[in-house]
DNA sequence: AGCACGCCGACT
DNA sequence: GTCGGCGTGCTC
């Protein structure tokens, strides 16, 4: 008799399909297979074998199997297995996502050459209105080891622009000399770094892969030197044989950090991150797969690589809020990380200088182990905080008379200051002064903001845009000029205030193009005065030992928002920015401008000590009852009216109705209208992790029959990390 | 998600 | 008369 199999495949159904498996074909789960389905060819990944078909169904067979060895071996299936039920997202969908886009649409699983290329000609023998191509044959030309033509693409050249030099043979294809030279850079593999008497005191109480399962938070002050604790363990712990993950955020995955890994583990660092493209996956894929023993730094999907020989994982910047997914299969690369260590009984570190609530909840109940490292490595001393009330103090580009006094004194001291604008819900907007008319987003619930580059008014949501008008739209007025906090208007009073310093101001407009934060870097490094202007991206990542002032504009945004989760946000970003003062040999002062300095969470800011705001901010969400304390998932709905998304969740919320289940809503989200799309949520808020899990599992079941209207659509987010 | 089937409006 | 719009239903 024929065996059966189930397959699963890359579509959002919450159901599997089964099939005959041909004589002579041997299936394991994880395997890729073609099949027929419906009238059409698909990729569909096994399951399970010898199923007992439904009744009723004649069964097609399988066409074959595409290689002879699970693409996806049994921990990563075990693992997104999990993460399908945990996260209520269709279990094709998650498998599928663990397999490079290549191997998705059924390509053989086999290395990708890259093509190289070196010029060997002149650009003189080029027309002279072949701009494009002498700039590209020059810029590879610079390259004596010949250009990756992913690379090429990359810097913003086509291809047909590369095949047109290659024609007039200006330029040949070359071997790849780049991984070579590479290897042989870092062929001396570094001992472990030598660590200060702190960091070997942290380093010891990390347990090893030999030890089994093990989950540590690693809370280390900004300037303690995480990474170094890392390199040390990793030296220490892995064998030639081992693989290791080292999550971080996608803005921390710097050439620097990569150089930094390098200079210790040469060629068994491997990075994964959004920009590679479909060959550069795949190719990193395979070494993985193949158990190549790769130490891997990559963002969040890189905690679903078929990794075969894991002894290690770690979670930099546990508390990132980028480590959740925001849409699809919305699930936390952190927390599947913990899961993956779990299954595969090896050890996974958390960690930060300000662990997520949840984390440290779980450290404090005994489930992870809690390590302090709570001195800064070299001399530097931690920064003292301080608030500063603004209420009834006039305000020129957001700073108060006494912060500009600061600022100034410190740079009659040769030091550099750096202004953080918090920009978490306030930025510039257009208004009419006379009829008090805002400018909002014809698509959106929202209001747009006001570039003065491009003198452009933009959503933030969509991608609406339009010309910025001299006079109000509405009656005409000529008092009609943007308000609120921007970087620029920031930007002007500093720049008028101190004419003879430079202002540099770090944000996204600014460092959109290519190259230009390096040289921005490369001006602040130099150490001369100057003042930093910026958002998010300066509180991140970048060192500025020059710098020995921190003003933050405003800090009140995050203390009394509507998402709970606003408060730890805002206390991480605010401790992030003021580690930002005095890294090098000189300490430093944060001042903190607000309207409610004595706000209790902002007291205890100015001890400096995260933890203490965390014991704070854990009380807080104990009495409300919220996550860690209970187990968060909304159910969302979009459709082209606000009845329609309301109805849906309508529908949902007797469905949810159970003992220990407290619901909210279903309410408008808090932009209820986004790109003409109408959003509504339900919240459900659960004494029981695992009594929810089952609950919404059902639910989710139920709702796969249901019908909806055209463009109606529910989703499900679990430990959601907006809640607006 | 695809993809086909199907039933109504404006074109050669 | 048909081309094509996208609503509905199905995929082992």
């Amino acid at each position: 008799m024929l065996s059966t199999a189930r397959i699963a495949l890359n579509r959002p159904l919450r159901r599997l399909f089964d099939y005959l498996v041909p004589e002579g074909l041997t299936l394991k789960p994880g395997q890729r297979v073609k099949i027929p389905f419906g009238r059409q060819q698909a990729i569909g990944l096994v399951v399970e074998t010898d199923i007992e078909p439904p009744a009723g169904i004649t069964l097609k067979p399988i066409h074959n199997a595409l290689e002879d060895w699970p693409a996806l071996p049994v921990e990563t299936f075990q693992l997104l297995s999990w993460a399908s039920d945990y996260y209520q997202h269709p279990l094709g969908e998650c498998l599928f996502t663990a397999l490079p886009p290549a191997l998705r649409r059924g390509r053989p699983a086999i290395e990708k050459a890259e093509d190289w290329w070196q010029a060997c000609g002149s650009g003189a023998a080029l027309p002279a209105n072949a701009h494009k191509q002498k700039t590209l044959l020059n810029w590879i030309a610079q390259h004596e080891q010949g250009a990756k033509g992913s690379d090429i693409t990359k810097a913003g050249f086509t291809r047909p622009q590369l095949k047109a030099l290659s024609d007039k043979e200006l330029i040949q294809a070359a071997t790849p000399a780049g991984e070579t030279s590479r290897s042989q850079q870092y062929k001396e593999t570094v001992t472990a770094p030598k660590l200060s008497a702190a960091q070997l005191e942290a380093a010891s109480q990390l347990p090893v892969p030999a030890d089994g399962f093990s989950a540590s938070l690693l809370y280390g002050i900004t300037g303690s030197g995480k990474t170094e604790i890392y390199l040390h363990y990793l030296k220490q712990n892995l064998t030639a044989q081992d693989q290791a993950l080292v999550l971080v955020p996608e803005i921390n995955l710097t050439p620097q950090t990569v150089a930094r890994f390098q200079r210790y583990f040469g060629e068994r660092i491997l990075v994964w991150h959004s920009a590679l493209n479909d060959s550069e996956r795949l190719n990193a894929w395979l070494k993985i797969r193949n158990g190549e023993p790769i130490i891997l730094i990559g963002t969040r999907s890189a905690v679903l690589l078929p990794f075969t020989a894991l002894k290690t994982l770690i979670v930099d910047e546990e508390h990132d809020s980028s480590y959740k997914q925001g849409e699809g299969f919305r699930y936390s690369g952190r927390d599947v990380a913990v899961y993956r260590a779990h299954l595969n009984r090896c050890p996974v570190i958390l960690g930060s200088a300000t662990p997520s609530l949840e984390s440290y909840h779980n450290a404090l109940g005994g489930k992870y182990q809690l390590i302090r490292l709570e001195e800064r490595a070299g001399e530097a001393l931690p920064p003292t905080i301080s608030l500063l009330d603004i209420r009834s103090r006039p305000l020129e580009g957001g700073l108060s008379r006494p912060a500009l006094e600061s600022i100034r004194q410190t740079l009659d001291s040769g030091s550099q200051a750096l202004v953080f604008v918090n920009r978490r819900g306030f930025a510039p907007v257009m208004m009419c002064f006379d009829c008090g008319h805002m400018v909002e987003c014809p698509r959106c619930d929202t209001r747009l903001t006001y570039h003065r580059r491009d003198r452009a008014m933009r959503c933030h949501h969509c991608d609406y845009q339009a010309p910025a008008t001299e006079t109000c739209p509405k009656c005409n007025s000529e008092a009609f000029k943007p308000v609120g906090q921007g970087t620029e208007q920031t930007e002007d009073i500093l720049a008028a205030s101190f004419p003879d310093t430079p202002v540099v101001r770090v944000d996204r407009d600014s460092t959109q193009r290519k190259g230009s934060i390096q040289s921005i870097l490369k001006q602040v490094n130099s150490g001369k005065p100057c003042i930093l202007v910026g958002t998010q991206m300066l509180a991140k990542g970048h060192d500025f030992p020059n710098v020995t002032l921190v003003v933050v504009i405003n800090a009140d945004g995050g203390l009394f928002s509507v998402d709970f989760r606003a408060p730890e946000q805002l206390i991480q970003i605010l401790l992030q920015v003021s580690g930002r003062a005095g890294r090098g040999t000189k300490s430093g002062k944060v001042v903190v401008q607000t309207c409610h300095s004595d706000h209790p969470l902002l007291r205890t800011l100015c001890h400096g000590r995260y933890l203490d705001m965390a014991d704070q901010l854990l009380e807080e969400r104990e009495g409300g009852q919220l996550p860690p304390f209970r187990a968060m998932a909304i159910f969302r709905a979009e459709a082209d009216t606000m009845e329609q998304s309301l109805q849906i969740l309508d529908n949902i919320k007797p469905l949810a109705s159970a003992p220990g289940i407290e619901i909210w809503g279903p309410l408008p989200a808090l932009i209820a209208r986004r790109a003409d799309r109408h959003r509504a949520q339900l919240v459900l808020n659960a004494d029981n992790r695992r009594r929810l899990n089952r609950l919404l599992t059902g639910i989710c079941q139920s709702l796969e029959q249901e019908k909806y209207p055209k463009g109606a659509k529910w989703m499900i987010d679990v430990d959601p990390q907006e809640t607006g």
